[in-house]
DNA sequence: GGGGTCATGTAAACAGTTACATGATTTT
DNA sequence: AAAATCATGTAACTGTTTACATGACCCC
């Protein structure tokens, strides 16, 4: 068997719940899974021919007229299981707003703060992007995977609360650092 | 100019703070920035030879019978200043463990849990790294980068409690989970 | 009929890791 | 003398993004 991909692995899991297109596939991807994962159309479509070529997905004519859909096939069911068992793949860390954090000397308290404000703001647009989930995952009350979402919405919204919490810290630092460095304010 | 890069500016940064060889530079990367920054040596040795071509890095022979080392020039410095003012590079999201639990249905309750028990324990690690980190940075007190440093190892212990807590809610969920899927336990 | 969005794909470029090769120096 | 670590580099591969090309379908 060949070696896992992480892409082929969000591919088949998307197609699991329900054959789509490869468009809606990468809308799906965005829209419900964007806060964890992300494809783009440049991985999308040739993984589909290779998993169409390899008999994990094939395509079905739903409706006359309409576009062709892909749906797993038992096969297709069997390598997502295997794939969900594959240890996860931890991205390496890169993280630019600590970086630049790290070495903020060279940039000063001000410049610094701009960043956390901006990490800030990126945190509390997720939080309202989550809290928009967090009422489609309560709509599907009821459902079996309801509880599964619900966790997923719960991670982003401790990782976003978290990083309020240390940008509101950070920010009252650099505050006092850039008082301190500069006792008559700025010129 | 050439386009920014981030292993570029990974690389003056450290240097800006202390002239190194290549391999002392990926081992400060390492140990400095490990959590929230990597590179390896496929990345480090070619990006000091271009940046030693470019004139931003010049060689320099500290102790005889030493290793050469790196120290960054003036023209350097500037670019570091240049790339440090750069826009944030934000990682595409690509987290494996809320792939496997969106889609936990398919592998069950007793497998997202120890999903979650992993990703548990690895912000436990992270915690008692970063115990160590912020003894390092007290021990520096005094230092003009002290606070910078103390930034960035309190970002780091937001996110490691925001996961153990997260992680705690969700173990108690799935617990539940399979309580109700398999009222008389596992046969 | 024109603009938007649905839909499928390819090509080029890029970033980054891994594995390998090589050798000096230091420690045991 | 051997083993570990320090040190520099290259080559191959992989995964991924971006940009481009193309056309059908829908609704205004």
């Amino acid at each position: 068997m060949p070696k896992p991909s992480q892409t082929e692995t969000a591919v088949l899991a998307v197609l699991s719940v329900e054959p789509m297109t490869g468009y809606a596939l990468r809308e799906t991807i965005t829209t419900r899974l964007g806060m964890f994962w992300s494809e783009s159309f440049g991985q999308i479509y040739p993984t589909l021919a290779r998993l169409r070529k390899a008999g994990m997905v094939e395509v079905v004519q739903a409706e006359e007229g309409r576009s062709a859909l892909h749906r797993l096939t038992a096969a297709g069911h069997d390598r997502l299981l295997e794939l969900l068992a594959e240890p996860v793949v931890l991205a390496p860390p890169r993280n630019g707003v600590l970086l630049r954090l790290f070495f903020g000397e060279v940039l000063g308290p001000e410049a610094c703060a701009r960043l956390v404000a901006d990490a800030r703001r990126r945190a509390e647009e997720n939080l309202e992007r989550l809290a928009q989930a967090r009422r489609d995952v309560e709509a599907d009350a009821g459902r079996p995977q309801q509880p599964y979402w619900s966790l997923t919405v719960s991670a982003g919204e401790h990782a976003a609360r978290a990083t309020l919490a240390w940008a509101d810290e950070a920010l009252a630092l650099l505050e006092s650092l850039r008082a301190s460095s500069v006792p008559g304010g700025p010129a």
